[in-house]
DNA sequence: TTTTAAAATGCAACACTATTGCGTTAATTT
DNA sequence: AAATTAACGCAATAGTGTTGCATTTTAAAA
């Protein structure tokens, strides 16, 4: 891989996700960095984060990715099984980690990736 | 509800979406009409379709949305809780619609719509 | 410490998906 | 056939994400 270095962006970014409780949005980090940095800059170091497997990303239900701290998928099989939950109400995507789901696929189908997102209301809007 | 009416494009788009194995995006659906009409009038005809739960939506692990037909799920509990494969390599979002994931959530979430996608290879490709 | 290689950045432009407003067309109901 | 309004086409716009390239900055080597 890579040598990847450490730069103010990127620390910046990293303790935005690592201190956030819900996943966060492109645009959400944006407007919490206030433009300590450009926006492409942003996309490059989400990438980064991402490819060194200290962040992974959830597709939103309506399309838009958000980023979330990884917890204990650090090293060789890093899987992100666990189920989000998308709120209508106040738009937060948080992570279940310990909401794991079963299911029986038919064996040719070869799993890479998953996402696995609830819509509704989060226990603080219902 | 508001009365709908039975229009050429809505015909076909249904049409070929019922006669479709696998989840079609906008852009697939608009390159196999062949300019019978506006991309606009794709998007709003898919929404209607979606509305009187003739089609259900699917986000891809991309962000864009595709769209299958609904079988077993007309009537009162219309609800999409099987599981989407879509393949990394012939790029095909599937409906399995015999999958369908067990889990326990917490009781205080009040689930409205479920999104599981496994991205991978299928059978096809792999 | 200075030099150096290339990782990272900023900026501008672009691609793609999706939405909105508005005047016009066309599908149903009467 | 006339009236109502759902549906449409067109143009413009918004939002998310990507690419190319010149410049800056990091971290390691000299």
């Amino acid at each position: 891989m890579k040598i990847t270095r450490n730069t103010i962006a990127k620390t910046e970014i990293r303790n935005l996700i690592n201190s956030s409780k819900v996943a966060l949005s492109h645009a959400e980090i944006q407007q919490a960095l206030n433009n300590i940095c450009d926006r492409v800059t942003i996309y490059r170091v989400l990438d980064r984060l991402v490819e060194e497997g200290l962040v992974h990303k959830i597709v939103n239900v309506d399309g838009v990715i958000k980023y979330a701290e990884c917890h204990e998928c650090a090293g060789e099989h890093h899987h992100h099984n666990h189920i989000h939950f998308s709120c209508q109400k106040c738009k937060s995507v948080t992570c279940l980690e310990d909401v794991e789901p079963f299911f029986n696929l038919p064996k040719q189908y070869k799993v890479m990736e998953m996402n696995f997102t609830l819509s509704g209301l989060c226990p603080q809007c219902s």
